[in-house]
Order: C-alpha cells, then sequence, then structure tokens
DNA sequence: CGCATTGTTGACTGATATCAAGAGCTGTGG
DNA sequence: CCACAGCTCTTGATATCAGTCAACAATGCG
C-alpha cells in the first residue's frame, strides 16, 4: 500500500548544518562552533514524494527528523483499519521526538507534499543535549508546542459539527501561512483529522465553495472569506 | 462557578521529599541527597475536595503540582461555553508542565475526586534539571507519556461510535487501576472527555447496565465485563 | 486507451443532539 | 424533623446531521 522510501533515489547529499538556511529555527539553532566539532555522524538530506511513508509506527526509532519544506501526516491506524491523523508537521518542525525517550515511532509520518527532510541520529542529539542546556530548553520547548497542538486538535478538530470542524481547519491552514490564501488537503486526509468520513468533508468543502466562503483559483489553491468562515467555526 | 483553592482549609504542611511514600515514582526519583540541600524553597501539601479547581487555564506558572492520590481533569473550553476534557491526571502525574517552559497554564485543572497535591516552585525544577541530566531525562519523559496521552485520546475517545467510546474509556479506566473494577465519573465530564452530549453518556452507560457488561455495587464504583467491552470497543 | 484514484452528488438510514419532564439524593434553613 | 432548592441521572419524543451505499465525472498514470 505505502511505500517506503527510496533512499537511493531521494538523497541529496550531506547536509552542511553550520551553513543550513533554517539555521535560526530548528533544533540545533543555539549550537555553538565548537559543539559541530563533536557531530561526527552523518546527517543527510533527501526529499519525499507526497504519499511517501517516511517511517511506520512500531519501528525502533534511530533517527529523528528536521522537516526543511513541505508537510507530513502524523497517522495512526485504527483497529477497523481506518487512519486518524494526529498532527500535521511543517518547516522547522521536529519528527521523532519520542526517540529520545527511547520509545518507538507512535506514528506513521507520511508525505503530504513534496516534501524536504534531514535527518539525523537519535543518538547524536542525546549526546549533544547531555551537556547542552540551550538545546535542552529547544526540546522541552518542541514538546510542549507538540502538545499543545495535540490539544488543539481535541478542542477545535473534534467537537461541533462538520462545517464548524472544516471551518476550523481552513482558518488553522490560513493561519500557518499567514494569509487568506490556503492548500486544500485531500478529502480523506480532512476527514481523518476532522474525525468526519470522507464524504461530508466533500460535501462541506463544496457547500463552502457554492456559498462563496472559498475560492479554488488553482488546483486545491484557494482563498478564504475569513470573517465569514470564523463565524461559522464558533456559532 | 468554581470556587478557588482555599489553601487555608487544605494545607497541609511542608513535604518531607527524602521520606516521600512517592519517591521512586515522581519527578525527583532520582535526585541525589546533595540536590536535596539545594531546595531552599517550599514543597506544600495540600488537598482537594472533588470539584475544587487548582489553576485555571492562563495565569502565570509559578508552581507545578504532583498528584499525590485522587485524580484531576484537565479541561479547556471552546467558544459555546461548553468544556472538553483533554486529559485525566492520577497519582504521581505532574501537572503544569508548560510552565517550565515559561507557557501559562494552558487547562484549568478541577480535582474530580478527593485528591492530595504536592506543590513546588517552578524556578525549583528550571534550577535542579539545569545541572541533573538524570531530571532531564524525566522530564523528557513526562512530556512524552503526556504526548502519547493526548494522541489516545484522539484516537480513542474522539473516534467511532458513542457506544465504542464509552466502552473504551471503561476499558481505560479498570486499566488504570489493574482491575476489572472503575469508578465511574459524571455523566457530564464523561461526554465532555468523549465529545458527546451528559445524555448520550448517561444512556449508553444505561444501556450497559441493562446488558450486564456493568454492574454498579456501590455509588458510582462498578464492575466491568472486560471481554465484552472489548467486543464493543473494536466492533 | 483502459485502469485506478479522487472528488462529487444523490437517496436513504440511523445515530446522536435537542428539548422536556420527572425521579432520586443532598444539604440547608426554618 | 421537614420542606425545599439544586444537582445529577434517567428516560421519552422528535428532529437533524452525518454515515452509508451507490453512481458517475474528472484526472492522471502506465
Amino acid at each position: 500500500m505505502a511505500k517506503s522510501i527510496g533512499l537511493s533515489q531521494a538523497w541529496a547529499g550531506e547536509a552542511d548544518c553550520r551553513h543550513c538556511a533554517l539555521r535560526t529555527s530548528v533544533l540545533f539553532a543555539n549550537l555553538e562552533e565548537a559543539d559541530f566539532e563533536h557531530i561526527h555522524d552523518p546527517i543527510d538530506q533527501f526529499s519525499l514524494k507526497p504519499g511517501t511513508t517516511l517511517y511506520h509506527n512500531g519501528e525502533q526509532g534511530a533517527h529523528m527528523f528536521t522537516v526543511r519544506s513541505g508537510a507530513l501526516k502524523l497517522v495512526q491506524y485504527l483497529s477497523d483499519g481506518s487512519q486518524r491523523i494526529v498532527r500535521i508537521v511543517r518547516t522547522t518542525d521536529i519528527l521523532g521526538l519520542e526517540a529520545l525517550v527511547g520509545d518507538c515511532y507512535q506514528h506513521t509520518a507520511i508525505a503530504l507534499q513534496p516534501t524536504e527532510i534531514c535527518r539525523f541520529p537519535t543518538r547524536m542529539v542525546q549526546e549533544l543535549s547531555h551537556n547542552n542546556p540551550q538545546l535542552h530548553q529547544e526540546l522541552m520547548q518542541r514538546w510542549q508546542r507538540a502538545l499543545t497542538e495535540a490539544d488543539a486538535w481535541l478542542t477545535q478538530f473534534s467537537t461541533g459539527s462538520a462545517r464548524q470542524r472544516v471551518a476550523r481547519l481552513l482558518l488553522r491552514l490560513a493561519q500557518d501561512q499567514n494569509s487568506e490564501n490556503c492548500h486544500l488537503f485531500r478529502r480523506e486526509d480532512m476527514g481523518a483529522m476532522l474525525g468526519l468520513t470522507t464524504e461530508t468533508a466533500s460535501r462541506t468543502i463544496s457547500s463552502f465553495k457554492r456559498e462563496g466562503l472559498l475560492v479554488e483559483f488553482s488546483d486545491n489553491q484557494c482563498r478564504l472569506d475569513i470573517d465569514q468562515l470564523r463565524l461559522i467555526a464558533v456559532e
């Protein structure tokens, strides 16, 4: 079903973290020059096509990841085989924090868009953080961010009518990119984020389009009527 | 509505962490004797009656808390005034982790049962963890546990039919106390945990009782038919 | 050019929300 | 001690929203 990542195809070389364009916002933002001397393990970069699985739920977490661009869904499968998306990760987000405390990956991570990833060994982070309070602080903030996000999904995306949930999702997507535009996900994914069926997600989006709350100007790229959607989100 | 905690009534003295009965399972499990020398701030113990609020969403988090006994709900209020319970905390769990990274409390914490609490200054934990990798590791594990729990609420308690959700909640409650018995919450709280109305929670519990899946042998104390409930939880 | 996937829409069904009423219990004040 | 107010739980009647099943168009891929 889901294809595993073909590193041979996707590998884009070893990363040069010192001169990374994202340097100021990623996990290693606060590392000193001296810390980099201690990084002997390779940090790899590669890209994922939409639908590609980065890792599976239950695998041993030897690596952690940073998203350079694009987006991935973190999925847990339910007893009936259906999927529930529990979080979306985007540029500068970290994947695989759970590996730091020795757990297996707790989700299956699947690219939603063309996505670029940095991969580094979990052990490297463990060793670096051992003597680096800055990195520690950064890790705690990452964890807290994920937790806040998880709570928001419970209150925003798993409560209320279908119209409310879809409206909240759209607003969130636009907010993520600081604009009134957003990139729509596949209806099946929207449903899996919102605890709705694919059909209901589709119907609701269609209905928003008919009402002029959402204009699709190119493939799944939309302009939103933020004010009206806000009204629907809370009504 | 919710009364704030009356410390004067509830205060039970300063804690003696060195000889705490929970010492091996709480946050400070791995502190050395020397570390305790550096604890100059007071650690207070007190108890909460059911319904008492420990802290409110949005307050500055000057303190963190350990649950010694009992249970609390972490609540976020929705735009329409209704509440959604995003987590339950129990013995040895930590409250207020978010304060460590400088955030306000992200929930309102309300006792569900008679509950005993230890309270300690956030700054104390920050200072201790600065030079204590063990404590760091412990904190990361706590965060990860909370996150795993949050994900489970999304997949287990916010997906599927009312019967499934209630069955999963009951199984979780029994599992928490390693028995086939569990203490039921108020129907309104069950609803707020499961994204259902009070009436639906009530009806579902009543129906389980009629079917013999659940026997209430004293006030809200129940014995469960674990096997049958498991079938319902996945069906 | 089929074939698979995705999105859309319709018809129907069923589960859950909503509104309403009443029973049981507890604590309070007369 | 009793009456009463305020909760919580339960149950019924009804309405509505979302799930299910099915068909079909549009698109992209091999």
